[in-house]
RNA sequence: GUCCCCAUCGUCUAGAGGCCCAGGACACCGGGUUUUCAUCCCGGCAACGGGGGUUCGAAACCCCCUGGGGACGCCA
């Protein structure tokens, strides 16, 4: 009997995902109740989107949560490496080989080509995909173009008839047409592969027999299938989750959800309250205990039990499960030590301390000028916005057009950040003094306060975009259509000062 | 638009044909304990989306409808 192993396959391009914990969870459950390892992979093949930073992150968030792994980046093992971007000449060879064998082609079509034919293929009522353009390519042909060095991507060949039945552990087989896969990407004019390659190749590298990932590659599967016939390899399990979900049963987004591990570590709850959580979506215990710890998940584990509905993650149970944590499952000695830990972090500290040492008097100022980098939200109400210059509708506006704009900073910096702000500040014709105000009452709950750039600086992107959030629902909330309609004078704005640069 | 998946209280779920006029938990509402509040305890509210079958019997099995979600990238 082969061990069972199972993989988590973070993208390092954001902020660790809470869904990121969720699918590890139960990869991790399923390999130690088999015996089995539990391994993390980097997939970066994105040069843009991928960032050395956030795979940092994704780590040290999957080990607060105490899902360690066998083999990985930082630790190694057998099968390595386990990075995606230092395994470029494996997926070379391997394209290769799928080229030889005639199970892949060139494809010297541009993007511009490929978006004309999707169109005319929506609008036409078709399944849109690859139309097939390089497929026969002659080859005196082929050599020319590829000696005069033309940008090319090396694309998989799928059957245009018949059905791939995919089976998986948790639903009925399911049957999709040949007709309905495209002739899929394997490799990218840079070079890199993509994520149905690498992810193939890589799997059966490492071994893997197991593929728990989430129900959104459900219609990928027979891509991957096909590569491992093509390859004569055998295809692991598979096993497709269901996605978590926002409130209103979209997929879970942070534009509608804190989705960042950090912000529920910043939050002060507990890895364990967390973890089992997580282990409440789609799942239970079989006796219906509701707080129970990984070992516990891991003792009575069986995923036939995962129930398919997508649960909707609400944040209220988890508060109450963190309360009996907290209040029932560690000493005394035990909150001391970890609330000190969480709250006099020394990083933290040592940014917030310039900050607020010019303006105390004595140490009990303290608790007053930085209470709010520890707090979850500060209590505002809609007075709170009360200004001479803004009206509530204002600071509605500025609060989001500033949320907006803060997802677009590449790197979190208070300079960067500055930067940012002031653009939109002068964009939108208001002082920053003024502009700045309702952003103060929203992160600090008081325009008396550090310097607010900074401030959000240090409690991080997630954070700041949750006070945003909670405070643009005191002042009322936006509407869909609000919200629309802010959207567009968003893109306006930007639009003209495009403009005005291009008139430059 | 095409294809795929899913469907029990507001939310997380139990339920693999009779134990279910559906059980637990969160939230909410009452009551008790507490100098207050919280905790804690007790009680209440609240669901099998609709329609057809199959069966002596259906929340469970089948079909249709409806609803929700996902996928359709040189992103993963």
């Amino acid at each position: 009997m082969t061990t069972v192993r199972t993989r988590i396959a973070p993208s390092p391009t954001g902020d660790p995902h809470v869904g990121t914990a969720y699918i590890a969870l139960f990869n991790y459950c399923f390999a130690r109740q088999h015996g089995g390892q539990f391994i993390l992979r980097i997939e970066d093949t994105d040069q843009v989107r991928s960032n050395r930073k956030s795979e940092d992150d994704i780590l040290s968030a999957l080990k607060w949560l105490h899902l360690d792994w066998d083999e990985g980046p930082d630790k190694g093992g057998p099968h390595g490496p386990y990075r995606q971007s230092e395994r470029s000449a494996i997926y070379q060879t391997h394209v290769s080989k799928l080229l030889e064998e005639g199970n892949a082609f060139h494809c010297f079509c541009t993007a511009e080509r490929l978006d004309e034919v999707r169109k005319q293929q929506m609008a036409d009522k078709q399944q849109p995909g690859y139309d097939g353009h390089c497929l026969h390519l002659p080859a005196d042909q082929l050599r020319e173009k590829l000696a005069a060095n033309i940008p090319h991507v090396i694309r998989m060949k799928v059957p245009r008839e018949g059905k791939c039945v995919v089976h998986d552990m948790l639903r009925e087989p399911v049957e999709i047409d040949w007709a309905q896969v495209d002739m899929q990407v394997l490799m990218k004019s840079d070079g890199l592969p993509t994520y149905h390659l690498a992810n193939v190749v890589d799997d059966h590298l490492m071994q893997i027999t197991h593929v728990i990932r989430g129900e959104e590659w459900i219609n990928s599967a027979p891509k991957h299938l096909l590569l491992y016939q093509y390859f004569g390899w055998r295809a692991p399990v598979l096993c497709h989750m269901p996605l978590l979900r926002n409130a209103d049963r979209s997929k879970l987004s942070k534009r509608k959800n804190p989705t960042s591990i950090g912000y529920y570590q910043k939050m002060g709850y507990l890895p364990e309250a967390v973890i089992n959580y997580l282990g409440m979506m789609g799942w239970s215990m079989p006796d219906g205990t509701e707080m129970f710890s990984v070992q516990d998940m891991i003792d009575n584990f069986d995923i036939k039990r995962v129930s398919l509905g997508g649960p909707v993650f609400d944040t209220e149970k988890l508060d109450w499960l963190n309360g009996r944590y907290l209040r029932e499952s560690i000493s005394d000695v035990e909150f001391i030590q970890r609330f000190t830990e969480w709250a006099f972090d020394r990083e933290k500290l040592h940014a917030i301390v310039p900050l607020i040492k010019p303006r105390v008097e004595r140490f009990s100022d303290v608790v007053n000028l930085a209470g709010f980098f520890l707090s979850g939200v500060p209590a505002i109400t809609a007075e709170s916005f009360n200004h001479k210059q803004l009206s509530p509708e204002d600071s509605l506006r500025i609060l989001q057009f500033t949320a907006w704009k803060l997802e677009s900073i590449e790197a979190w910096h208070r300079d960067r950040i500055e930067q940012a702000l002031a653009a939109l500040a002068g964009l939108l014709d208001i002082r920053i003094r003024d502009f700045l105000f309702p952003v103060f009452i929203a992160i600090a709950g008081t325009a008396v306060s550090t310097s607010v750039i900074d401030s959000m600086a240090i409690v991080g992107l997630d954070m700041t975009r949750a006070r945003l959030r909670h405070a643009m629902v005191v002042l009322g909330g936006v509407s869909g259509k609000q919200s629309k309609k802010l959207e567009k004078e968003y893109q306006q704005l930007f639009a003209l000062s495009q403009e005005a640069d291009d008139g430059q």
